[in-house]
DNA sequence: CGCCCTATTGAGATTCATCAACTGCGGTGG
DNA sequence: CCACCGCAGTTGATGAATCTCAATAGGGCG
C-alpha cells in the first residue's frame, strides 16, 4: 500500500480524521460540514476556472497548485502539505488548478458554509484573513526566487523552504513528496537543470540524496549560504 | 513642477481629496481617519520589516512594491497606481518595500482604526478581502511570467498588463510612471533586455515609442500573441 | 526477469547577462 | 542663448548560464 510514489508521513496520527483540526481551533468549526474524499497520483482536484465551490484541507499526501498555459508550460505556484487550506480564495472560480502529487486525504466543505460561519465567527474570520496574508507573502517570496536568483540558488532556497515546513521530513531528513519535474516547475527551470544543481550540492557534500523522494541536509549553514549568493 | 520625470497623469479629477473614495464605497468609512501625505521620486514610504502601522491609498502619481536583498538585487512584486491600496497586510511588518516612482500623494490611515473598522462593517471587510484576493491572484500571474515566460513575451506581457489598468493612458497611449530599470526589476530581466525586447516590437510596428515615458499600442491581437508565445 | 518510468549525465545550441560605448534629452550655468 | 553636463536609455560585442536533444542509469512493479 505505501507505494515509491506517495511516501508514508512520519507522523502518520496526522491522518486521523478527528486530529486534523486539533492545532488551529479557529477552523473547527468548519469540521463539522466537511466530508472526506481520496485522490491518487496526478488525479485533479479542481481546475483553473472552475466554480469554487468547496474549499479543501489536506490530511495526506501532497497537493501542487499550478497553472498550465495553452502550449503545455506549467508553472507550480504552491506545495501543499498536509494541514494546509487551499481553494479557499474569495473568487467566484478557482484561480489554480489542484492536482495530487500521490495518494491524497482532503476534507472538503462548501465555501457558501465557510461565508456564512466567517460572518458569525470572528476568530474563523482572522483565521481565514492570516492564511490568505501568509500566502501573498509566500508568492512574493517565491517572485525574488523566480525573478532574481540563479538555478543552483533556487534549489537551495527549495529546499531550505521544505524542510521549514512541518511534516516535512525528520531532523535533516527531507521527505519530498513531488518528482524532479514538479520541482522544476515551481522553480521555473528544467528537470535537467534541478538534477545538476541537487547533483552539485551533492558534490560538495551540503546534501545526501539516499532515494529521489529523500534528501539529507548535511550542512545547513553552507546551503543558506548558497541560497543567498555567498559563493 | 511638472518634471519629465513624473508625467501628470491624463485624468487629473482624480487628484482631488473629496473624489478620491467616490468608486469604492466600501473604504469610505476609513476617509474619516485618513491624512494625506506627499513623497518625491525615489523616497521611500516603507520599508519592508517595518512595524506595520499604516495603510495607504494611492491618490496621483506611482509607486514600486518591492525586494531588496542584501547584495543589491532587486525584485518588484507590484507597481501601485491612482486608486490601488497598499499595505494593508494583517501582518505586524510589511513584507515589502515601498518607494515612490516620481511625485506622489497618498492617504494613509492607522492599522489600528482598519481592524475596528472591519469589525463592525462587512461590507468594507468583504472589500478588503476581495483586494487581498485579487493581489494573490496578480501575483501568481506574475509568477507564471518570470518562471516560464521568454523576454519578449514578458516584455509584451507587461504592457498588456498596465494597459487593461485603469488611468494607464489615453486609448493606445500608454503612460509609464516607471523607468527603464524598474520594468526589469518587475520582469526578472535586465534593463538592456528589456530595451531590446522593445525595440523589437517597435520594429516589428506593434508599438511606438513617442518618449520614455509613452508607448503606443499599434496592434493589440499581435501584441498578445507575443505575449502567449505565438511567434 | 524485464519493462517502464523517472532521474541522471553529456554535448551542443540558445537566450540572456555583462561590459562597454554612445545617444538624446533636460537642466544648468556661463 | 548656447554649451556643457549628467542621467536614462539604447545599441553592440562577447561570454556565461540555462535549455534542448540525446543517451544512459536505476528502481519498482508486473
Amino acid at each position: 500500500m505505501s507505494l515509491h510514489a506517495q511516501p508514508a508521513y512520519p507522523n502518520s496520527a496526522r491522518s486521523a480524521l478527528e486530529l486534523v483540526f486539533h492545532e488551529d481551533d479557529a477552523l473547527l468549526p468548519l469540521k463539522a460540514v466537511s466530508t472526506s474524499l481520496h485522490f491518487s497520483r496526478n488525479q485533479t482536484i479542481f481546475n483553473e476556472g472552475d466554480a469554487a465551490r468547496y474549499s479543501y484541507k489536506l490530511v495526506e499526501g501532497g497537493v501542487r497548485l499550478c497553472k498550465i498555459r495553452p502550449d503545455g508550460r506549467r508553472q507550480i505556484a504552491e506545495f501543499v502539505l498536509p494541514g494546509d487550506v487551499f481553494g479557499f480564495a474569495l473568487d467566484e472560480e478557482y484561480s489554480l488548478t489542484a492536482e495530487a502529487l500521490g495518494d491524497v486525504i482532503v476534507l472538503r466543505w462548501p465555501r457558501g458554509q465557510v461565508e456564512r460561519l466567517a460572518e458569525e465567527l470572528p476568530p474563523l474570520r482572522k483565521e481565514l484573513m492570516a492564511m490568505l496574508c501568509r500566502e501573498l507573502s509566500a508568492a512574493q517570496e517565491h517572485l525574488v526566487m523566480l525573478g532574481r536568483q540563479t538555478a543552483k540558488e533556487r534549489v537551495a532556497s527549495f529546499l531550505l523552504l521544505i524542510a521549514n515546513r512541518r511534516d516535512a521530513g525528520d531532523g535533516d531528513q527531507l521527505l519530498l513528496p513531488m518528482g524532479r519535474q514538479d520541482i522544476a516547475d515551481y522553480l521555473g527551470l528544467t528537470i535537467e537543470t534541478v538534477c545538476r544543481a541537487l547533483t552539485d550540492l551533492k558534490r560538495e557534500r551540503l546534501i545526501e540524496i539516499p532515494d529521489r523522494h529523500h534528501i539529507e541536509l548535511r550542512n545547513l549553514a553552507a546551503l543558506e549560504d548558497v541560497a543567498e549568493g555567498g559563493e
